[in-house]
DNA sequence: CTTTTTCTGTACCATTTCGCACTAAATTCC
DNA sequence: GGAATTTAGTGCGAAATGGTACAGAAAAAG
C-alpha cells in the first residue's frame, strides 16, 4: 500500500519544463533517465511503426527504461503517443516558425519550408519517415478523437501559416493580381503532404525536390 | 498427414479470375464464404485500421470465416493485407481508369477525378478512411519492401495518368502556353494526396470540395 | 541513524495474437 | 455405396502484449 493511489502521474511534477534547467533538488532515488531523450527515443520508434506496431517492450529497450518506469513517467501507452506527438509538432513548430517569421520574399521563404520539411521527412537512420501527422497520426485519427484533433489542428496550422506568408507576399506584389492567397496556401500544403508520402515511400530527395521547385513555380504565378 | 505440405495456398485455384464466373465444378465440401466478397470485408477493415491494429479475430469475425479457411483461403495475414490492396488499387483504377480514358475537356475531367476520389475517401460507416495508399500502405512501407514497391508502384501510376491528362489538354489548346503537364500532373496527385489526409481527419466534404475547385482554378492557368 | 520519498527492476497476470493440428462435414468421381 | 477430395470448425499452444504489484535501492529530510 506504499505507492498505490497515485495513478498515472501527469509528467511535470518539475519546476521548470524548459530544456536543461537546474533541478530544485529532487527527493528520493535520482532517474536513472532523461525524461527528454527518453521521450525522443520513443518519438523515433512511433514514427517509425506507428502505434500498434510499436510494444512497449521496443520502447522500453529504446528508451532504456523499464516499463513500470515509463508507465510512470508518461502514462500508458497511449498517453505516451500523444506526448511523442506533441514533441514532434513542437519541434517542427519552432523549425518552420522560424522561418515563416522571417522577413523574405515568398519565393526564398517557400523554398526553405520546403527544404525543412524535407530534412524533416527524410530523416531516420533505417529509412526516411516522413510526416507524424500524415502518416501515423492519421492513421489513428479515425479511432481517437484527440489524435483527431490534434491532427486537424496541425493541418489548419500549417494552412494558415502559407495563408498568412502569401497575403504578406501579395501585398508587397510579389503574386500576380488574380492570385488567392488562401487557395495557394493549401496548395503548398498538399506539396508537403505530398512529399511527407512520398518520401515515406522512399522517393529520392531530387526527385522531391523536382517536385517542390515546380509546385513553387507554379505557385507564384507561372513560370 | 492428410494435408500436410501443402503451404499457403496462393489463392486461385478456381479457373476464372472474373467476378461471377460460372464455377466449373468444384470437387470437396463446397466454401460457405465468397472470396470476394471476404476479400472486400478484410479491405474494409485494414482500410479502416491499419495492418497492425487489425487481428485474425477482427478479420475473421467481418469475413464469417474462421482462422483456418481464412488462412487457407488467402495465406497468412501479411498476404491478406496485400491482396486486400491489390484489390482495393484494382479498385480504384477501374473508377478513375475510365474517367481518365474519356475524351472531355480538362476541367471537367480533374472534376470527375477528384469527385471519385473523395467517394473513396469518405466512406466507411464509422467515419471516412482515406487512402489506402496514402494512410496504412504508406506506414507499412517503410518495413516492408514488397508494399514499399506497390505504393511507389500507385504513386508513379497517379502521376502519369494525370500527366497524360494535362498533356492532352495542351495539344489541345486548353493550358497556356508555358504550362508544365509533368509539374500540373504532380500538383494534382499532390491535392489528391492533401485531400486523402484531411478526409481521414474528418474535414467535411464541402472543404475539400473548395479545396479542389481552388486546386483546378490554379491549374487551369489562374482564375 | 532513521524516516520519508522517489525511482528501479524483477516478476507476474490476464488477455490477445498468430498460426496450425486434427476431426468432422459435404461434395464429386468411380 | 465407397474412395477421394476439399472445406469447416474446434481447439490447442507458444509467444507476445499491456499493465501492475511488490520488494529493494538511492537519495533528501529530520
Amino acid at each position: 500500500m506504499v505507492q498505490k493511489k497515485k495513478g498515472p502521474p501527469h509528467g511535470d511534477p518539475p519546476v521548470e519544463k524548459t530544456a536543461a534547467a537546474a533541478e530544485p533538488k529532487r527527493r528520493g532515488r535520482p532517474r536513472a533517465y532523461e525524461p527528454e531523450v527518453a521521450l525522443g527515443k520513443a518519438l523515433d520508434l512511433f514514427r517509425t511503426s506507428g502505434f500498434a506496431a510499436t510494444s512497449l517492450d521496443d520502447l522500453s529497450a529504446a528508451t532504456g527504461m523499464n516499463r513500470p518506469s515509463l508507465y510512470g513517467a508518461f502514462g500508458d501507452k497511449r498517453e505516451l503517443y500523444i506526448k511523442s506527438y506533441q514533441r514532434y509538432r513542437d519541434n517542427a513548430r519552432a523549425l518552420m516558425g522560424e522561418i515563416f517569421r522571417n522577413d523574405w520574399p515568398v519565393r526564398r521563404q517557400l523554398e526553405q519550408i520546403f527544404a525543412t520539411a524535407l530534412d524533416i521527412y527524410l530523416s531516420g537512420e533505417e529509412g526516411p519517415r516522413g510526416c507524424f501527422t500524415v502518416m501515423t497520426a492519421g492513421s489513428e485519427a479515425v479511432a481517437d478523437p484527440d489524435i483527431r484533433a490534434m491532427v486537424q489542428n496541425a493541418l489548419t496550422e500549417l494552412d494558415k501559416a502559407f495563408a498568412h506568408c502569401f497575403r504578406r507576399a501579395k501585398e508587397r506584389g510579389e503574386l500576380p493580381e488574380h492570385a488567392d492567397p488562401a487557395v495557394l496556401a493549401q496548395l503548398a500544403s498538399a506539396t508537403i503532404h505530398s512529399i511527407a508520402v512520398r518520401a515515406r515511400a522512399r522517393v529520392p530527395r531530387e526527385t522531391l525536390e523536382a517536385i517542390v521547385a515546380g509546385a513553387i513555380d507554379v505557385m507564384l504565378g507561372g513560370k
